[in-house]
DNA sequence: TGGTATAATGTAAACGTTTTCAAATAGAAT
DNA sequence: ATTCTATTTGAAAACGTTTACATTATACCA
């Protein structure tokens, strides 16, 4: 006991004590009165500086060690003019969706493993919202965003990257402005998905869309489109449906489509919340799933292949999204003035039971 | 065209460019300067300091206004020795789980209508990274933390109120520390799942426990202890199994579980992606939920409906346990003395079709 | 009018860094 | 010894706030 308590009691110790501030955290100052040299000497062995002594730099490094200092973020932040990568702020539109719920481990991986943090800003779909975050993450000083705008001309977000800050769209980009973009390639992955229900034999095909006013959804649409031009398909307008993108419009729209005279044979949902509604409502009625109507949803989630019967549904890769995303960002934070790049992921269709199998047919 | 120019010309307005800083940004000096007063008194208007005269209260907000001055919350944090509720830094052991996703939203909601922003780390059940993040929040300052500890001891936390933050658990109290818990009430929570598995007839109920290191586990255990005792019922030690808290666990112990030759009639899951494994592994035997084996998981997600058959679930109230949460880390921010509170948010158990119906019974 | 109390504002230090510039030290060459 | 250069270190300013303290302006009273 009284050995253990020596031990803690020895005069460097008890300088170290001393030295440390208010908030009993050691800063700059601790480490060098602890080292007998000065903040500066301290500060270029932190940075890598070449120029310091081996001699003091071991010094100094010992005084680190055992002061327990760790930088001051908020210091370093407020101080320095140029960009680092300590801090990425992250607006994102629905945190709930699983898709986003990729996109950001995505993100927080690759920052976990370069020592950044992320702040995340859920915002809702709300612009109100949207604009407090952009606001507060400003003067938090983050040194770069990764943003979804709540829609393609989105000002403030303009506004981030006219008064220079780094921005990174994910999911949708900007109309009026050259900014980098990572996305799912929507009208291919829509193209891919109805094709496969013509391919087996389905010549009825109606689209629950989401949002009209998103870029996203008119994407979809437009694959939706081309598949059926390509198999020389007309396009039931009738069929084609879309409010919000969100569980009710689903149900609401499917319980339209079930009711309609000339059913159709088969739904393309267009993201999952949609897929649900639609899931819901057709058990509901008693409806076997596909004998009766096939379902084929965007979006793939972890719980797909549990739903009865599993799902085919395109897949989005949101944590290669998230990864793209703030790869890009690092770069633009390096080199402010490359040229901005668009990234398009690709999609994949995961063929499940929910749209029956592939009818004997010629290619 | 030209008077529109003119009015972005005027002598006020250039002087307010050249009042700003090099990013552009307006400053307490560059207000102050502009409404023809010092910092000080900016700053005091800022904070609604009632010693201000009321005309310089004027000039100073037109000030504001005009030159779009937002303050600097790095430079705030900064300064501020005193414990503000500008910057909440949440761990959170796992993203995808939806429970937390909802306890998220509950902390986001609430921190937003406060004009709090939320740093999130996800640390995924990985010490060493709850660690690191633990010391870029500390880096960063912020003004207290809500953690969901990755066990019962965890001295990295414990030091983070040693050191007088302001610490808020989730899901999960530390052993040693009297600290500010928010939970569900797990045990009930399972207690009333086996009640009502006991009330419609089951005899022989399995549990896939989650990993039996974390309290949450045990606590759901007794639970299901507990109601086989107070109705009399054994407890068959063989059927009440669990590894990891994950989906292939599910789907293992499920698979044994059914192997067994006295098979249970009734699977009780403790968490939603053990559940889904079961369900997965159910329904890939061509088995019929709850004909030929009955499910019943703690977790309810937003697509337990569209199971098919519908989920019967123990609800957790995610949201109201983030927003419980937030509000005692604001209490204890503004008292740091204030006596540990300790709250128990009840559980809901969702009746739906994974169980089949009530036998008819005389209570 | 001068004095004093009160109200209103300003000055300057501090928070913990980074970085420029100047100073000190050392070594080499004369 | 003196000067010069190269190496290594330190002093001080700056980032944008808050705040204790000092100063000035205003009002009141004798």
């Amino acid at each position: 006991m009284t050995i253990s308590c020596k031990r803690f009691h020895n005069p460097f110790h008890e300088k170290l004590i001393a030295l440390k501030s208010a908030k009993n955290v050691a800063s700059l100052k601790t480490v060098a009165s602890l080292a007998g040299v000065s903040i500066a000497t301290v500060s270029r062995v932190l940075n890598g500086d070449p120029v310091v002594k081996d001699e003091t730099r071991l010094a100094v490094q010992k005084a680190i060690k055992t002061s327990g200092y760790h930088p001051n973020r908020v210091a370093q932040r407020l101080r320095s003019t140029v960009r680092s990568k300590k801090l990425i702020g992250l607006l994102i539109p629905d945190i709930q969706n699983p898709f986003y719920v990729d996109v950001i481990r995505g993100i927080e991986e690759y920052a976990y493993e370069n020592g950044s943090a992320v702040v995340i800003g859920n915002f809702s779909q709300d612009q109100k919202k949207e604009r407090l975050y952009i606001d507060i993450l400003r003067s938090e000083s983050v040194d770069g965003f990764i943003v979804a705008p709540s829609h393609g001309k989105d000002q403030y977000v303009e506004s981030l990257i006219e008064d220079g800050y780094a921005v990174v769209c994910i999911d949708r980009g900007l109309t009026n402005l050259n900014v980098d973009v990572v996305k799912s390639d929507n009208e291919k992955g829509a193209f891919n998905a109805v094709e496969h229900l013509i391919k087996i034999g389905h010549r009825r095909i109606a689209h629950i869309t989401g949002d009209p006013s998103i870029p996203t959804t008119q994407e979809r649409i437009a694959g939706y489109m081309a598949a059926h031009q390509q198999y020389g398909l007309p396009v039931d307008e009738e069929i084609v449906r879309g409010r919000a993108s969100n569980f009710v419009s689903g149900v609401e729209i499917t319980r339209e489509l079930l009711e309609l005279p000339n059913r159709p044979t088969a739904i393309f949902t267009a993201n999952n919340l949609l897929t649900l509604g639609a899931f819901e409502t057709i058990l509901h009625r008693e409806l076997k799933i596909p004998e009766d109507i096939a379902v084929l949803g965007f979006d793939d989630v972890y719980w797909a292949t549990s739903l009865n019967p599993p799902l085919t549904a395109v897949r989005q890769h949101g944590f290669e999204i998230g990864q793209r995303a703030i790869e890009l960002l690092y770069q633009r934070i390096e080199h402010p003035d490359r040229l901005p790049a668009n990234v398009i992921v690709k999609t994949d269709l995961m063929i499940r039971k929910s749209c029956g199998f592939k009818l004997p047919s010629k290619t």
